[in-house]
DNA sequence: GATGAATGAGACTTCATTCAT
DNA sequence: TATGAATGAAGTCTCATTCAT
């Protein structure tokens, strides 16, 4: 949410669209973005702690140096990435939830802007996902911020759970804690599981089984 | 499957039982337990990484030396516990899965036995789901050790749904693959979800959900 | 032969000296050479295995840290002094004897460059003796280097040798291989000798010694 | 020369020899053996600080607290494999000089000598000088007891070269100290050689060469 | 006579971080 | 803007040694 690198680029945008395309800003703008890049992918694929900010600024094509001067710690060039996820993952995710105009709607939504996200966005998504599992516990000010992120996801499903059974559209014989907390783990599973079979399963197939299961399951008959 | 500690205490057992379990022997033991069982909780809470094979030793009151005295490693201690995954947890499931007599059985059967592990050996369970995602892609001799631990269940649930498409039991309509890898990762993610919320949720009830949900959801109509 | 530092530091010398020397340049050259003195010192005094990386470290002013950074490990820095000892003390002796024009010639060279060498660079040389005897049968990369060093100057010697009986110049009661080694070995068995007893021997002395019998017992009557 | 061990067998030999053959005397004997067997062979090829403990023990198919057992400590391990290079290796060598009457003689008494160790004692030789290596600049009492070993071989040389000086035999041109370093520096560099090259090398031969040109070199013409 | 449990010091190495340039 | 030198804490592991049995 707070990037530190916001606030000082804009306020040079101007000046910079401004003059000429190949500025200072624009390089700027490429570092920290290879940088992210860079920093994504290896958290995801190897974890945070077993990533060194050496590999991460050489898979940037940069040195170490540059991660401290545009990040100012290697915790904070993960915080970054959770702004983004937050940004591009998350807040479309509690828009269309948002969108829907029924309960079973925005059950549909949620699913729906999920699935996009795993095929759009699958490493920004993994990426809270993992670094949940990997501080979780850990009294780090990133597990936090982790857990800001997922209580958002889990307070606008709370309100459409909480809706689905007034309106007696869902299930009413389960706990509303526990039918969130079987829809979050089940979609954060299911996740998990596509990014390491990638290769074996049918993406689209595997989107309508889960969604399938799921719906059938809730829904009331 | 290969504890480097069985050998050496079974072929002693016949003579400790018959003279009295004794001091060096029960000693053995006990440290070995103590170690495991610190390491467990230590691996499950913070992750293999983050915690220091110190850190290991004093939660179980001995010395790092003591660790390497009787595993090698830092490794050999994590292959040790999922050696243990296996018989207490893995294999269980599997043979309650070959006792159920047609699929929706079995798959009940499946559901109830993961249920009962996050009972009574949640931390093993979940050593097996946490240490997967923290290896996964660091081709380690841990993450094929895990993918064969996996895989076993994998191939089991994969004979079942079979049989239950076959025999009309389950939905025709969602690919084997990708029914077993739901399957799996719901059963993962609801691991994982219960026992870092544990306190909020009502465990009996998280289990019903789950378990009505997917029921509901796999079983044809 | 291929010093990891060269490279780097020769791309940069026609800019630095172009510039005049500054400090950036200045100091990686100042830092590394402080630690392979420190390092040479030691490793020949006490030996590789006896010496730790904080202690050449310690005598180079500087910490372990810095050590990693230059010399990616311990025994890239042996192989780096090793480097230097090819340099300063293989080739100018290869390069010696080369210039001689008949055997007897190049006998002489080879003992007098050894002797120079003994004088001017005796930890270098003295280094390649110890630690062949340190790392022989070890099957460490290191005993692979220095098997090399020691078998251009081996190869050389055997030339030298065949020349010598063939023109009847050298006995030829001797066989050449046993008369080789004899050199070789009585060469290194004084250096180190040499280096042990510095402040009871006299140097010239002893070389005059060591070549007079060399020399009158090689040479035909 | 002080070997521990000495006096407690000595004092149970009588009541062990008039009992029976296979008492505790003998096991301890042969344990001993075992022990000492191991670490001489691995002390000579991987170095005294290389070897551990453990890997001595297991050579001789005992462990670790044997070793204590039986010698307090890894010094005195190696301090006991030295007690006997003096008896077996340089208390023959110096009687063969004593035995020898004349200068010439004697040098030739003590190269001979020298070369039946390398034959049938080539281990117990090389430990002494490799050590002595090993050792040099240790400030450890295991160097002093080596230079105790080689200072009596250098006294005993030293009188025979003087006495050859005197005499007119030997060459009056070089130094006696320096002659002496001489021949012991390449008494112990072929040594080392002929022990590295063994399969290489022609022992008689290379023994003959080594004899040869030392005399050749020495002798006054 | 010998083992096996356990320790603690110290080794090599990695890594996040700082800072002068 | 970014680099490269350097640090220091922490981590994995080895090993000589002690001691109860």
């Amino acid at each position: 949410m707070s990037s530190i690198l916001k606030e000082r680029s804009l306020e040079r945008t101007a000046v910079a669209t401004a003059r000429a395309p190949h500025t200072k800003e624009q390089q700027r703008r490429a570092s920290i973005e290879k940088l992210l890049a860079a920093a994504l992918a290896l958290f995801v694929t190897r974890g945070y702690h077993a990533t060194s900010v050496e590999q991460v600024a050489a898979r940037a094509g940069l040195t170490k140096g540059a991660v401290y001067f545009y990040f100012r710690s290697k915790a904070r060039l993960l915080l970054t990435l959770l702004d983004r996820v937050e940004e591009q993952v998350i807040a479309p995710t509690l828009e269309a939830i948002a969108a829907g105009t029924d309960p079973r709607d925005k059950l549909v939504a949620f699913m729906h802007s999920q699935s996009l996200a795993g095929e759009k966005r699958a490493e920004p998504m993994l990426l809270a996902i993992l670094m949940a599992t990997e501080f979780h516990g850990s009294r780090d000010p990133i597990e936090r911020r982790l857990d800001g992120l997922f209580a958002q996801m889990h307070a606008a499903l709370t309100a459409v759970v909480e809706q689905g059974k007034a309106a007696r559209v869902f299930r009413r014989d389960l706990g509303t804690a526990e039918t969130v907390s079987f829809i979050m783990a089940m979609n954060q599973g299911c996740f998990v599981e596509w990014y390491r079979r990638r290769t074996e399963l049918d993406g689209p197939a595997f989107v309508r089984a889960m969604r399938g299961i799921v719906l059938d399951g809730v829904i009331a008959r």
